[in-house]
DNA sequence: GCAGATGTTTTGCCGC
DNA sequence: GCGGCAAAACATCTGC
């Protein structure tokens, strides 16, 4: 395909980018990488975080469950205990809990 | 592969393998192929069962937090239960547990 | 718990089990459980086989690293296969595959 | 910090967390709360620019594809200065680089 | 609305 | 024992 010229739809079709689409999907991707970019910094710092408290002797995976409850909503959380609790009854071994 | 004669050594080295080792190796890899798949088969029951579960109404999620419940050694279950209190006395958040 | 008289809903509530639920639960429990250990044997198995080999001087790492390249090439036949069958069937003669 | 008596270890153990301890707990929770809210900014962000794009006419399949595509060769670009580093280093002249 | 796919987080494992 | 690595669980998103 060659120039699509005036009146040539906006809308990007299969076989080819014009070259403002092109330069837009370029942008676009530019930006999502280094938006990506942004996210891992974040996440080193988390890690970073997780590492010091590691090493002031504090536990790790107990500290991420603690992240999760006070993340989670109140009332799902009762929600979820008590689902649990049902079954575990239902089961007989109501003292896991 | 130049013939090692008599005398050589029977461990594997780095260059290559003679053919007896060649053999060994991948009857050994094959044997772990065959493992593969049955362990990817039992994974496949699993996944019916408790599809199965679901389709009857039970929360699949809380299911897979009975079985980690019941597979875990009560004692080590209390101590975790500990830590992760005492963590959230600390945090003034034990009404999370 | 004993029956739940006529007119109770079939499908397990949040609050309590009735027998029935209970024990399916109970049995569906199981079954994963079972095939749980099913899984750990034949990990055991696998680890089993890593362990002779080892012992007869090959390199794991290496072994492992030969597995995943088979299996990615199984994987890679696999898929070609399934575009094959997805043009057979577009065309409308998937009995010749 | 109240005091523990003399003897007492300086490493938050599993009974109680002294003050400081419970203080020190809690900051970096909040800390890692704030870079998970960080986090979850930034994804939005990506989601933005992604629907941005979807609604520009874009594939955003495809999209991810390409992203995948160029992470991967920056990735084996890396690899390829972490080699050619190695190198340099060994012949004692990674000043070059 | 959910089955299926994808991506992320967590868990368990192996070698050091 | 721990730090990295593979497997599994989990959440998220998409297409039917």
């Amino acid at each position: 395909m060659t120039a699509r010229g005036p009146g040539s739809e906006p809308i990007p079709n299969h076989d080819v980018l014009n070259q403002a689409a092109g330069g837009r999907l370029l942008s676009g991707i530019e930006r999502i990488e280094r938006l990506e970019e942004d996210r891992l910094a974040v996440m080193a710092d988390k890690k970073e975080v997780f590492a010091e408290l590691k090493g002031e002797g504090f536990d790790v995976k107990t500290i991420r469950k603690l992240l999760a409850l006070r993340k989670k909503d109140k009332a799902k959380l009762q929600e979820e205990n008590a689902i649990l609790q049902t079954y575990a009854i239902a089961l007989g071994c109501e003292d896991l809990i």
